[in-house]
DNA sequence: CGACACTTTGAAGACGATCAACGCCGGTGG
DNA sequence: CCACCGGCGTTGATCGTCTTCAAAGTGTCG
């Protein structure tokens, strides 16, 4: 059973969307509470993958090597996102990449068994668990195409724009929430070309200072980055633009 | 019912793996039969996705365009694959690309609740749906971290391999199956680009004149292209090389 | 033969990676 | 209190790779 308090951030877990609060509860009883320190590491590259891990609070690193040395973070992830259910229908029960704690990061881990186990027993489990699959499969596939797409400049400036949606900052204002190391390594590109990007997108709309960033022409960004990606129309970034700006005008 | 013959290679599709003959059968008669005409539009980006289809020969591009006029082949498919089983967890049911014959092309189509009906009824073909969306998103992210990670010269050597492999060629000396355009707007590079590039293969063991293609040295042009790739050991592509070695060879 | 699609080749340019040097800052130890 | 150090970020110069623009070559089909 989890030995501490679960941030209400869990419970809205889209894997658990659609459950009663008596079966989450009981759910939630099957993992195991971990804290992890400061650069610990969770799962190396080519593990057996024996668990599924949600955060609860801190930031995890997803990174793989390659035989010429070169690093690529795959995910930052923080509190309340999940971690492995990918893995479940894959063939090879590897894990595919590192994972690192960035800074003092409290997970609950799940093993693999119990959660096949109950996505049989509840149905909307299952179903959230493929709907979860398809999202990440998605995602990974407008990952891509804006790698492939996109400037060094247009990417820096989409993850800011996700960056400040993800943690809910306000955009006229907000620090970095990690280092620029890591940012740079996240969008598969040096720290020196991410540190000149910063100073070149006070043209398109958004200053940074330090650790500090300013979006302050919303929609020059947004025209900016989204310019040279075809998948537009369904751009989850876009949609919650939209949505944050309704709701500081309204 | 289709009123063509379908080729054994329909049957052993791992979609329709481990169903009995019958079922097979019972199952493709809900399929409607058409022939593309060389250039015939199947559907536009944007349009709702309103079937499943079922390549039976002939060839398929699968391609996208990005608001600045960049074209981008996203796949191109050929007798035995299957197009649209991903888009059936999706959220918007929008097609995320252009599909155009290359060549006259028979397809089957399935309407896409046919295919939720079925894979309601038939536990085995939901859960190859599901293996084959799990092999899709991990083949994108495969290919997401070569277009990062890899040389044009390695992207072109890598494609030579595999579309040697899929369309069961010799290695020692087969004709490229595409138009060069087709093969480097898959590769998301320039024409000219891959033009130069095939020159440059020269010294890494592919040898290609025209249109024609010689694989003389398979373990160097394997380690080159595997050489800064970070997800080798479930490569697909080099557990097929293995295979074929070890059949050439015994 | 000429039109056209497809490909090759050349030259210039843009972009990001790489190498190297330096600045900044927090910590540690004398 | 200062000197030194290491982690982190910035800035400059250079280089390689791919794109872009332009021109010419090859082939097929009417």
């Amino acid at each position: 059973m989890p030995n501490i308090a679960l941030p209400k951030t869990v419970k809205s877990q889209p894997l658990f969307k659609g459950l009663s609060e008596a079966e989450q509860d009981a759910l939630l009883r099957g993992g195991r509470s971990r804290q992890l320190e400061r650069g610990q590491l969770l799962f190396a590259h080519g593990d057996p993958v024996t668990h599924f891990y949600l955060v609860i609070s801190g930031t995890l690193q997803l990174f793989r090597q390659s035989p010429d040395g070169h690093e690529k973070t795959l995910a930052i992830l923080i509190g309340g996102q999940t971690l492995g259910e990918t893995e479940i229908f894959e063939v090879s029960k590897i894990q595919p990449a590192n994972a690192v704690a960035i800074e003092i990061t409290h997970i609950v881990e799940f093993p693999l068994q119990w959660l096949l186990d109950n996505a049989q027993k509840h149905p909307v489990l299952a179903l959230n668990l493929l709907a979860s699959i398809s999202e990440q499969a998605h995602d990974a596939q407008i990952e891509a195409e804006h790698q492939c797409n996109m400037s060094a400049a247009q990417l820096v400036a989409c993850f800011l724009q996700r960056t400040c949606i993800l943690h809910n900052f306000d955009p006229r204002g907000f620090e970095l929430p990690y280092s620029k190391s890591l940012i740079a390594s996240r969008l598969g590109m040096e720290l020196e070309t991410f540190s000149r990007t910063l100073g070149k997108l006070r043209e398109h709309g958004i200053a940074v200072t330090g650790t500090h960033v300013t979006i302050y022409d919303m929609q020059q960004i947004e025209d900016y980055v989204c310019s040279s990606c075809s998948i537009v129309e369904d751009c989850p970034t876009r949609q919650k633009l939209v949505e944050i700006a309704g709701r500081r005008q309204g």
